[in-house]
DNA sequence: GGTGGAATAT
DNA sequence: CATATTCCAC
């Protein structure tokens, strides 16, 4: 019964601006995805319906949902068995955050990166698993749903020493904390990739923007080597980022 | 003394 | 520039 010849998934993209839909299509040219884009819902679901196609992910940019995220993500989720993923290229954040809390289960920015389509890569694949041991598609969105995604940290040690060729990633898994008391690089940046963000704004979204505070926010992530300081300047540039976004947006001439 | 967040610093 | 660190009012 597991017929796995599909290496590729397949990525069904709704985007009513045609400029966007090129340059999702260039980005995802590369990748290990299919890709198969329409430019309106109606035409989307009718594609999604038709016996030949199958497809593994439904993404959609968000000014296209008319009607609730949640419930329409609830709609494709059970006719289809396939999750969705919300798209913007403005209003950052603030939009992403309310489309999360909406329900859709994840957000990217426009245009796509390849950060984003490592992350799509991997949430799809993951998913993938799933459906092997259980048929359904079961949406637990409870309170602690910290084994959905893969806890990674990326970690840039920079050695000081004079040359700076020595550049290494490392991750860091949940294991438990060994003894000794060396090998905690100390000196080393965290970099918010896609799933550390997403993470991030999962946890904005189950606590509330209100509620947001990064002890919270920390506790959510479970994120081992992340410090609620991490999260507070985090919390602090995007702010930042949205301010001057918002700014931009009501500039004139 | 702990916190969240603004102000700085790297 | 993105992230870290310091500073300060609760």
């Amino acid at each position: 019964m597991e017929v796995e010849n599909s290496e590729k998934f397949r990525i069904l993209v709704v985007d009513d601006d045609i400029n966007c839909l090129l340059t999702t299509i260039a980005s995802l040219k590369n990748s290990k995805f299919e890709v198969m884009t329409v430019n309106n819902i109606k035409v989307a679901l009718g594609g999604l319906r038709s016996s030949g196609l199958s497809f593994d992910l439904l993404l959609i940019d968000v000014h296209m949902l008319k009607i609730d995220v949640f419930q329409f993500q609830q709609e494709i989720a059970k006719e289809f068995g396939i999750p969705v993923g919300v798209m913007s290229n403005d209003e950052k954040d603030n939009t992403l955050m309310k489309g999360h809390d909406n329900g859709a289960a994840f957000f990217i920015m426009k245009p796509i990166t390849q950060d984003n389509i490592n992350y799509l890569w991997e949430y799809t694949t993951s998913l993938q698993k799933k459906k092997h041991t259980s048929k359904q598609v079961v949406q637990e969105f409870e309170e602690n749903t910290n084994e959905k995604i893969l806890n990674e940290v990326i970690y840039i040690e920079s050695s000081s020493s004079v040359s700076e060729r020595d550049k290494c990633t490392r991750k860091y898994d949940k294991a438990e904390n060994e003894d000794g008391s060396s090998q905690p690089s100390k000196k080393s940046r965290i970099v918010w990739t896609d799933s550390l963000h997403n993470k991030f704004l999962e946890a904005i979204a189950i606590l509330g923007v209100k509620k947001a505070y990064p002890r919270k926010i920390l506790e959510l992530m479970d994120i081992p080597g992340l410090s609620k300081k991490h999260i507070a300047s985090h919390l602090q540039f995007i702010a930042t980022t949205e301010i001057q976004d918002q700014e931009r947006k009501s500039m004139e001439q």
